[in-house]
DNA sequence: CGCATTTTTGACCGATTGGACAAACGTTAG
DNA sequence: CTAACGTTTGTCCAATCGGTCAAAAATGCG
């Protein structure tokens, strides 16, 4: 029945706990090294025991890795799955864009181990891209193909805009040391993020042909 | 001297074409697992040479992940060096963006293993981030902001913009599985590159407000 | 308290890893 | 032919890996 804990019932308040504990030192390390790159004492170590401890409460390394990314899965969607059609096309594209954002500012390691499972092929999530993913992609993108058909937005590819939303904030999180290397001390700070949300809202409103 | 090869003085024509086959090969595994992931029997199988063969051309793993790197660095940032005021603005930003869009779809594996080396916080090629990547960006974005002020393109800032243009380029490469499986086995096919061409254009020249 | 259950750990195991090394093989110039 | 040099490989090694296991420690419970 349950396949990770070493408890076949009932899960108790220390196995809550210690799961929980181990589950944010492991999103440490895999989102640092990737799967492969990662290693059980590694874990173990940032989640102050012992290997075979973190093995009573997660069966395998594997075990681990796809609790994390099944629930992440379902946080990284969310704001997508807000998009809906109450307010104004352009303002709901706009605050979608703003959480993405935020998202990659407040949860990078998260964004990290996403980018990290796609870069290699996907080969542990290729069902939820399937059956969750483009299902959800696919319904918003009928969404925002109404709003182009009633004139609320400039026609294009709907899809194709959905990713280019999904590389251009990302991009802070995945890319984060470039981010601030190329942008330097003074111009590469907390500010960055800031100086990112003006840039990309003009980009996605305006473009960059200019206005005269 | 030479710390790469085992021959002090000269390298063979044997050498050379060994040592473009095994880095081939290495780009091919490295790219797909990343740096960790990458074994060198791997790389051995796919260059179809054995292991010990493999060291005697490369003294190390690591020896051909920074030679693979390093000239991969210079293909990457090819395009970018490209961009000159020699054209109008609007003309030469498009053509770098279709160039990065070509490097994506020709290039994914060199992207794949770029994107891989950065994500781990680019422990092996921080320097040259620092030393030419960071240069090179802030010297085409003095050029950027000089069309700027000369009115030829909206005001906006030039650093995020060429973040943007990576972004939106790279990830197609980057997130190839996840692209592909979301369009779908019709719009994912060949044609999705061109997709995304007319998309990006749009996007950066544009903007998403409706021109009504 | 005493007993059962849950939690923790030291010791260990087989498999895989990057790499070393010497011997064998191939090639070429004298 | 043969000596010298470049190339290839079988074998081996220490380190590290994910994971097991039995026994000890802690905890909950009557």
């Amino acid at each position: 029945m349950d396949a990770e804990t070493p408890v076949r019932r009932r899960r108790t308040r220390i196995q809550t706990e210690k799961r929980e504990l181990i589950l944010d030192a492991a999103l440490d390390v895999f989102s640092q090294h990737g799967f492969r790159g990662a290693t059980i004492d590694q874990i173990a170590e940032a989640a102050g025991m012992s290997k075979p401890n973190l093995l009573y409460y997660f069966r395998s390394k594997e075990a681990m890795f796809t609790t994390l990314i099944e629930r992440l899965l379902q946080t990284w969607l969310a704001p997508l799955r807000e998009l809906d059609d109450i307010g104004d096309p352009i303002g709901e594209l706009r605050s979608y864009i703003r959480r993405k954002l935020e998202m990659a500012r407040d949860y990078p390691r998260e964004s990290r181990l996403f980018a990290n499972e796609i870069l290699q092929g996907a080969p542990r999530i290729q069902h939820l891209i399937e059956g969750e993913l483009k299902p959800l992609v696919d319904e918003k993108a009928a969404l925002i193909k109404g709003w182009m058909k009633a004139g609320k937005i400039a026609r294009t590819d709907p899809w194709h805009l959905i990713f280019s939303i999904w590389a251009t904030t990302q991009h802070y999180a995945d890319f984060d040391i470039q981010v601030r290397t190329v942008l330097g001390p003074d111009r590469g700070g907390d500010g960055r993020f800031e100086d990112a949300a003006r840039y990309l809202e003009q980009l996605f409103l305006e473009g960059l042909r200019p206005k005269g």
